[in-house]
DNA sequence: TTCTAATAAATTGTATACATTACTATGTCA
DNA sequence: TGACATAGTAATGTATACAATTTATTAGAA
C-alpha cells in the first residue's frame, strides 16, 4: 500500500475497531477524506483493501458499510480457524528446526515473564507476541495457501476489540498451551501438535464468545 | 463491482487465463487502459480485485505482476482446498433437506447424461455444473466463513487453465464421487460425506498434478 | 571496458473535475 | 391519509491532470 493509502486504512480500520463505526454504518467517502487528510483516490484503495480483509462489504453503487457478524459467523470463523491453525501446527511438526524450538521457546518465556509479574498483565505485550508466536509457526509451516487464508481469516475486528477482556488465568492457560505445543514440535508428533492446536483455539473461542455472546444480546 | 470495473475484470483476466500475461508479467495501468477501453481509475479497481483474488501481487510503486505459483504451492493448495471441502462436506450433512438432495441429484444426472451421450465429452457443460454442485453444497453447507475463504482459494488461474486436460475416464469418476456424496448426505453421515469429499478432491490434484508438472517442466 | 552519476523517460501515486446513479423530500392524486 | 411520481440533493463511478517515484539511458571517470 501506499503513504497516503496506508494511512488512510489505518484512520479507518480504527475507527471501526473503537465503535467510532458501528456495524452495518455506511462509510462515506466525503466524510473519509476530511477525516483522514487525503483526497478520495486513496481513501478509495484503502476501503477496497479493507473488504479483502472484511472489515468492511462493499455494495455496487451505494458504498461501502461496516461489515456485520452474527453469532453463528463468530463460531464458524473460530471452527475454521481451529481447522486450519491445526493444519499450521501439522506441517511446522514436519519442518520444525532446533532453531525454530529455540525461537519458540523465547516468545513463550517471554510471555510467562510478563504473567509472573505482579500486578495487571500487560495485555498488549501479549496480544503482539502471542501473533508473533502464530506467525513463526506459519513461517515453519511454510505454506503460502495456508498463510494466505489464515490472513484473512484471523483479521475480524470483533476479535481485536474484545481480546483485552482475558484474565491472568485465560492467559497463563494460552501460555501452557504454547508451551505444550513446543513439546509436541520438539517430539516432531504432528498429531500432538495438531490436537494442541485446536484445544487452544477451541480454548479462545469459548472465553471469547461468552463475552461477545453478552455484548451483542446487550447491544439489540 | 462497477461496469467500467467488470470490463476491465474480465478483459484482464482473460488475458491472464490464456496466457496473453505469463507468470509474473508486469501489468502496467497505460497499456491496460488501452486495451480494456476504460480510464486508469476503474483498471486500478480492477487490478486490486485480482489481487484479492489472487490473479495478480501488488508491488508498492512498482505495480501489478501476474502471480507465480510453484508446483509446492499448487500442491499446498489442493490440500487446503480437500480440508476445506471436506468440512463443507460435513456441515451439509448436519443441514440437508430432502429438497436439496433433489437439487443435487438433478444436476448430478444432468452431467452423467451428458456422460452418456457419444461423442466428446462437453467440458464447459461439466466444469459449469460441477461448479454449480459444489456451490450447492457450500449454500446448504451455510457459513459465511467457509464460503469467502474457499472463493478465494479454488479461484488460481492454473486450474481453469488445465482443466480442459481431463479423460471422459476423470470426469466419469468425479461425477461418480458425486454420487456417493449424494449418498452419504441422505444418510446423513457427515464422516462418510467429509471422506468422500476428500477423495474426491485428492483424486482432482492427483490429475492436475501430472499434466501441470509437465507443463511446469516444459516452461523452464 | 565497467562502474558510477546525472538526467530523461516511463510508471505509479494523488488530487480533482465531471458523469452517473441512488437517495430524499416534496407535492399531487387517489 | 397514503401511495406514487418527480425534482433536487448527495453519494458513488469515471476520466484526466499533476506529483512523486522508479526505471532506463547516457555521459563521464576509473
Amino acid at each position: 500500500m501506499s503513504k497516503a493509502t496506508e494511512k488512510a486504512y489505518n484512520i479507518i480500520r480504527e475507527c471501526i475497531l473503537d465503535g467510532s463505526y458501528a456495524q452495518g454504518a455506511h462509510l462515506k467517502e466525503g466524510e473519509l477524506v476530511d477525516r483522514c487528510g487525503v483526497s478520495r483516490t486513496p481513501v478509495r484503495d484503502a476501503l477496497r483493501q479493507l473488504a479483502t480483509d472484511r472489515y468492511v462489504v462493499t455494495r455496487r453503487n451505494q458504498g461501502v458499510f461496516v461489515n456485520e457478524w452474527s453469532v453463528e459467523d463468530i463460531k464458524d470463523i473460530f471452527e475454521l480457524r481451529a481447522m486450519l491453525e491445526a493444519m499450521v501446527a501439522e506441517r511446522a511438526a514436519d519442518n520444525v528446526s532446533d532453531d525454530d524450538i529455540q525461537n519458540l521457546q523465547a516468545i513463550q518465556s517471554s510471555i510467562q515473564a510478563m504473567l509472573d509479574r505482579d500486578g495487571a498483565p500487560d495485555v498488549d505485550m501479549f496480544l503482539s507476541a502471542n501473533s508473533e508466536f502464530h506467525h513463526l509457526l506459519l513461517d515453519i509451516a511454510n505454506s503460502r495457501a495456508l498463510a494466505d487464508t489464515l490472513s484473512q481469516i484471523v483479521q475480524p475486528p470483533l476479535i481485536a476489540q474484545t481480546a483485552r477482556k482475558y484474565s491472568r488465568a485465560d492467559l497463563q492457560q494460552s501460555n501452557d498451551h504454547h508451551q505444550e505445543l513446543i513439546e509436541a514440535l520438539s517430539a516432531k508428533d504432528r498429531n500432538w501438535a495438531a490436537l494442541v492446536m485446536k484445544t487452544h483455539i477451541i480454548a479462545a473461542q469459548r472465553k471469547f464468545m461468552t463475552s461477545y455472546s453478552k455484548a451483542f444480546e446487550a447491544a439489540e
